[in-house]
DNA sequence: TTAGGCCTTACGGTTTCCCGTAAAAAACCC
DNA sequence: GGGTTTTTTACGGGAAACCGTAAGGCCTAA
């Protein structure tokens, strides 16, 4: 089983559950520098572990950390962290513990980060962990059978969600291809503009803009 | 200190937090049957205790529960599970510890349902459990320093926030008066809808109504 | 009762949105 | 090159949203 294991998780709630997993049923060793509660101290360790010639074999670490009252921190998300985790150490293996319950983004991370194993937050977490380190420890990927799949029925470009955003912010129809013109994203017209709109209200079954602009909230597409 | 605590908590890797503290921090002993992972059992727990004659003293709950694949809960939040539990034995404390962090909430569950401390998950919240505990025993109400406190600059009458849901599923503001008067709720001329949504646009600085709904949405109003 | 606020409603004009159709441009295929 | 399809754009009519102003109802105080 794994020796060295560090764990970046800002909420002493989670963290505490994680380490308890660890010590009890997996019977790994933590000291108290194997876990942290910002981006920035968990790359510090990973270097540093690395350096000592002792380095981490797996990162277990959250996606949103909240931000903090005094200092900004230069890592402020798990993402980032990872991309620099990498980038010191490639090999480091990397289980990403998070509250996001989406099956989009884990199949992102596994495909773009490279990450191991991917658990949610949620009714089966602990579970969950226990049952994805001893995946990672036999080389395999684990993705938790509990995410949600959501029900896209459309998929967005980037013009799309930027008319959306435009929009979001109270432009007007008229004036989104110059926003999007000084914006350097595209030169169209404003039909096109219509066009997508339409495209975007007949797929999702909306009757208007309103309507279409509280879709892509309320999943977050913006 | 109390001697009967019971934990409604669904996510297992938070539950496990709390029995911590609860145990080795506060040194409360907990049985098996201390901690559950839904309302419903909650409730049957908490009116068992008190048929024989040794009621819980104080509940720890979540806000949220997720709902369950295969059948559905007559109590599916921990509002309702407070409430019910109030109903029961009436002298009961209660502990909200959730991840929702807003100041209103909180100030509107010590107000309308009498809870003796709220503490969101987050940085501070093993501290704050320990704090909120004493508090509570003591006889006084607990609010985590942490809440967040919202800079709402309008507030939302019930008829404003239907008039907003109405738009955001696709109704047009000339369909809204009769919408209203079907559901019971006002008797409204289109004018008054005309005004309320003006005054709501020109308070919160929208220039029309999607940027509205994209307002309204990500602050979790609607 | 009457005058004065305050709120709601009615209505007209302007702007913006929505949705066609048709022309223009670009891409594609021999 | 010519011919076809697809994409983009332009434009116009009708619907909805937006924004005034004026008129009506209701309460209060003199």
């Amino acid at each position: 089983m794994f020796k060295k294991v560090l764990i970046a998780e800002d909420y002493p709630s989670a963290s505490i559950s994680v380490r308890k997993i660890l010590e009890e049923d997996l019977q790994i060793k933590l000291s108290d520098t194997d876990y942290v509660y910002d981006c920035d101290t968990a790359l510090g360790r990973i270097k540093k572990a690395l350096r000592d010639g002792e380095p981490y074999e797996l990162l277990i670490t959250d996606l949103s950390f909240d931000e903090e009252a005094n200092h900004t921190p230069s890592i402020d998300n798990g993402r980032d962290l990872i991309s620099a985790a990498k980038a010191s150490q490639s090999d480091i293996k990397v289980l990403v513990f998070s509250v996001e319950n989406k099956a989009s983004i884990a199949r992102e991370l596994v495909n773009n980060l490279g990450i191991n194993a991917y658990v949610p937050k949620g009714r089966r977490d602990m579970q969950d962990l226990k049952e994805a380190i001893a995946d990672i420890y036999k080389g395999r990927t684990f993705l938790s059978k509990n995410l949600r799949q959501e029900e896209r029925t459309y998929d967005f470009t980037e013009l799309d969600k930027a008319i959306i955003q435009l929009l979001a912010t109270g432009k007007k129809q008229k004036e989104i291809p110059d926003c999007l013109k000084k914006m350097r994203l595209k030169d169209v017209g404003l039909s096109s503009v219509e066009k997508r709109l339409h495209q975007m209200r007949s797929a999702l079954d909306c009757s208007n803009n309103p309507q279409l602009i509280a879709y892509c909230k309320e999943r977050n597409i913006i």
